[in-house]
DNA sequence: CGCCCCGTTGAGGAACGTCAATAAGAGTGG
DNA sequence: CCACTCTTATTGACGTTCCTCAACGGGGCG
């Protein structure tokens, strides 16, 4: 079976791209590697070298904090790419590491300049920059506003947005391939608690969740609970959902 | 009394700016305005025209919730520049209003064009904006991880740092222009409790806030309490105390 | 088979929210 | 300058959400 780009995929949600652009993609994503879960691509404090682009599984940005805990600031999920600060930055301010299995392609800095000197493919990557920014923002948010069970219904349908975009969903549902101790992370509550809102969402017939397979019963129930508005996604075209 | 060109002096923090490049700062805040507090800049939902800088006050990012409470996502203070996405994103995914009274300038698309134009004006600009991504992850950590009193310290730490990188404290104190609700939407908590985690930190002897004059008693204390952890700022060069 | 990680549940306590009342300032018009 | 009003700060009482500690079960993997 042949491996969808995914990166194409991705940037295709914001602008049109040309033949030439999608060959220079094509080359790009040629040489993943796979990593094991629960590993760190770089930590903290450490000079970035190159970009990563995510292909497979779900990996995260963390920062740890003093009493041990730690906090997930962002998924990265198939066809996200992360740190094209590389050319800026000295020390890496947060890290960045596997939830899952995932595969990965670690971009050289010359690809990269080859991607921004492509006006079409340039503008994308900095529109895909600030859709993470915005991201951030709602997460912000999504921490601050909201109790437990809204926290989790509005990861579930960013993640819903954020994976149809790149085709990884079928009939509102998809592979979420996180412990609940990640969960707790990413929510900023604890594990147990996490637990609970999870057999909350059950009872009330919104999710399922067994063997990292979610499957959303009632979206439209779970888009109101989580007070869910798309609109930092900046999603222009909305790929064809698959069979 | 001459107004210092808080722009430059905050963009030295990050980079060496030859004579030219002053120059061009300089015509550019030559032009300010001024707003009463709580005027919106712009409101989510609505096309992004200018890009703004902020020059004396404070202002911040926001987002309403339905159940009418409002989340802070982001200060700007005096030398911050918002919305360089101006030319990137139909519309905005949040709101922006000023806190205090602010003086404020709207910056021409030309001239945003014309400090691009100009490499060491252009890094200053894209590290700026690093900078405040990493502030955004770390109100991640913030409201994730930290409870009250931390949670409030650390936003104290914080703009102590950004607030002396542009001159603007002496003697660990600083002007702080806004209300016991607006650091409610800040830290996600409500106003009842920011009250008392102030409280708390006066019986602490940590800090003294009258009249919107905060002062830090012993910010060795204030930073050991915030966790704090000044490296997501990426300052590279400290700017001298004032007197 | 045994071990370890993960998920699940119970019990009790700490942190935080809501409601409500009062005080203290700040601005406004007379 | 004073009276009035509106916003902001402060405090108490009480309820809710969430955390911590602890125990137990289940499934994958050596």
């Amino acid at each position: 079976m042949i491996m969808e780009n995914l990166l194409s995929r991705k940037l295709l949600n914001f602008v049109k791209l040309d033949a030439a652009d999608l060959e220079l993609l094509d080359r790009i994503v040629a040489n993943p590697r796979t990593l094991p879960a629960r590993m760190d691509l770089i930590l903290e404090g450490e000079a970035p070298t190159d970009v990563h682009l995510i292909l497979k599984g779900f990996a995260c940005r963390y920062k740890l904090v003093p009493d041990g805990g730690r906090q997930i600031m962002a998924y990265l999920v198939p066809g996200d790419i992360c740190d094209l600060h590389v050319f800026l930055l000295e020390h890496m301010d947060h890290s960045l590491a596997t939830l899952s299995e995932c595969t990965v392609v670690d971009i050289q800095r010359d690809e990269i300049l080859a991607m921004l000197a492509r006006p079409r493919l340039a503008q994308a990557l900095l529109l895909s920059a600030m859709v993470d920014e915005g991201t951030l923002r709602e997460w912000v948010v999504n921490l601050g506003r909201r109790q437990g069970e809204e926290r989790v219904a509005h990861l579930l349908c960013e993640l819903l947005s954020r994976l149809r975009a790149v085709g990884l969903v079928s009939s509102d549902s998809y592979r979420l391939p996180i412990t609940q101790l990640d969960l707790a992370g990413t929510v900023g509550q604890s594990a147990v608690h996490v637990n609970r809102v999870l057999k909350s969402l059950r009872a009330s017939k919104l999710i399922t969740l067994e063997h990292s397979n979610l499957v959303i019963l009632d979206l439209p129930a779970l888009e109101k609970l989580a007070g869910w508005n798309p609109n930092y996604l900046h999603l222009r075209r909305m790929t064809a959902a698959q069979v």
